[in-house]
DNA sequence: GCCCGTTTGTGAATCCTGTAACACGAATCG
DNA sequence: CGATTCGTGTTACAGGATTCACAAACGGGC
C-alpha cells in the first residue's frame, strides 16, 4: 500500500492541487508547469515537485505537467473516481445546511441516510431525505454502503455518537462538533471547527 | 511582539488547551497535569509543556496548572478577552446557516452586519440581522469596528469580494469558499473546507 | 541531427517539530 | 525535618519536512 510512507502534510495538499488543476482546465488550460502551479498556491515549485514525485512521475522535462492526466492520477491516488455515501447524524440546523449543501455531489460524496436521536425529528423528511431513528444506524450502514459518517450533534453527544458510528462500521469521520473525539486506530477522523480557526487568527490580530 | 517567534503549530493548539481546560473546568477540576491533559487530546506531556513555555511559566512542579490561570492567560495570548466582531459576505443557504450559528457569540465573536451583492437578498432580515449592498461594506467596517470578513459566496465570487473586504479594512477572513485565495501580507486568512477534508480522507480509505 | 532554453525528478543540505531526558522546585509523609 | 514523590521547564537529540541545486530529459528551431 503506497498510503504507507507517504507523509499525511502531503496528502493533504494533493485535494489542493486537484482544485487548482480544475480550475486552471476550465479556463482552457492544457498543460501547467510546476512554477505556474505554485504561483497559483502560493507555494514554491520544489514542494509541488516533491509531493508529486512520492507517486509517480507525472511531469516532461522541458514541458511541465498535463492538466488532464495529472489530475485522472490524483484522483485515482485519493480515491476520488468512485462515489463515496456517507450518512449524517444530527438534523438540527446545523445538519440541515449540511444536507443542503450542495459543494458534496459534485465531487462524489453522497449523502445517503440522516438518523437523529430526538423522537420529534424521526421521521421527517429534510432536503429529501427521510430522517432515520438512532437504532436503525449499524443496519443502514451496511445495507446502504456507507463508509463515512458525518456528525452534527452539540459537543456532549459527540463522543457517543462517534462510537456507535464506528461500531455501525464507518471508516471515516467528519466531525462538526466543537470536541477533540478519540477514536480507535484505523478510523480517520477530520475536524471542521470555524471557532477555532477563530481563535488561533485573533492571536494575529489581537495587536497588529 | 511575542507572536514573532512562536511557531504557527502551537498556536494553532492553543485553542485546543482552551477548550479542553474550559471542559475539565466544567467538571470542576481545578489543578491539572501535563500528562491529564495529554490524556485528554491525544498528545504528550512533553508537547503541552513545551507549547506553554513559549509563553511563560504557568505550572508548579509537583502539582500541575491550575486551571482557571492557565485558561485566563490563554485567553489573555490568544487575544479572547475582548468582543470580535465580524461581518459576513453572502446570504445564501451557507451564509444563513452561518449566521443561525450558536458556537460563535458565546466565544466572542460576534456577527454584526451581512452583505449580499444580490438585490432580491438586499434589505431582508437573517437571523435578526439586515442584509446591505456591497457598496455600504467599507463605511459599515470602519464605523461598526468590523476587524474579521467571513466569506460565504460561490467560489468565482471569493476572490473579488475577498478583495473588497480587505480593501474595506479587515484584518482576518474566514473563507468557506471552495478556493485558496490569495491575501495579502498582514492579512490573517483560514480557510473551512469540508470537501478538502473528505479528499484526504479517502486516499486513506480507499483500500482499507 | 544538433543546439538551446526550459522544467522535471531527486539526493543533499537546511530548517523545523516533536520527543526524551533531566535538573530543579514544591508538596507530602513519616 | 530529611527523604521521597511528583511534575514542571529546559536542553539536547532524533526524525520529518522543506528547500536547494543540479543532472537528465524534452521540444522547438534551424
Amino acid at each position: 500500500m503506497q498510503s504507507m510512507d507517504v507523509p499525511e502534510v502531503v496528502v493533504l495538499r494533493l485535494p489542493l492541487y486537484v482544485r487548482a488543476l480544475t480550475q486552471l482546465q476550465m479556463g482552457g488550460t492544457e498543460v501547467v508547469s510546476s512554477q505556474q502551479l505554485g504561483a497559483h498556491l502560493q507555494m514554491t515549485p520544489a514542494q509541488i515537485r516533491k509531493d508529486l514525485s512520492y507517486f509517480g512521475r507525472f511531469g516532461k522535462q522541458g514541458r511541465g505537467y498535463n492538466i488532464q492526466f495529472l489530475l485522472k492520477e490524483l484522483r485515482d491516488i485519493l480515491g476520488l473516481t468512485k462515489e463515496w455515501r456517507a450518512c449524517l447524524v444530527g438534523v438540527g440546523r446545523l445538519g440541515r445546511a449540511i444536507i443542503n449543501y450542495t459543494g458534496f455531489a459534485p465531487e462524489g460524496f453522497t449523502i445517503v441516510a440522516a438518523f437523529d436521536s430526538n423522537d420529534d425529528q424521526v421521521g421527517t423528511d429534510v432536503g429529501g431525505i427521510q430522517v432515520l431513528p438512532m437504532g436503525d444506524l449499524a443496519k443502514v450502514i451496511a445495507k446502504q454502503d456507507v463508509t463515512i459518517g458525518i456528525v452534527a450533534v452539540p459537543a456532549v453527544q459527540a463522543q457517543p455518537v462517534i462510537d456507535i458510528l464506528v461500531k455501525g462500521g464507518v471508516k471515516g469521520i467528519l466531525n462538526y462538533a466543537p470536541v477533540a473525539p478519540q477514536v480507535p486506530l484505523g478510523i480517520v477522523m477530520r475536524n471542521i471547527d470555524p471557532v477555532l480557526s477563530l481563535q488561533s487568527m485573533t492571536f494575529y490580530l489581537k495587536d497588529g
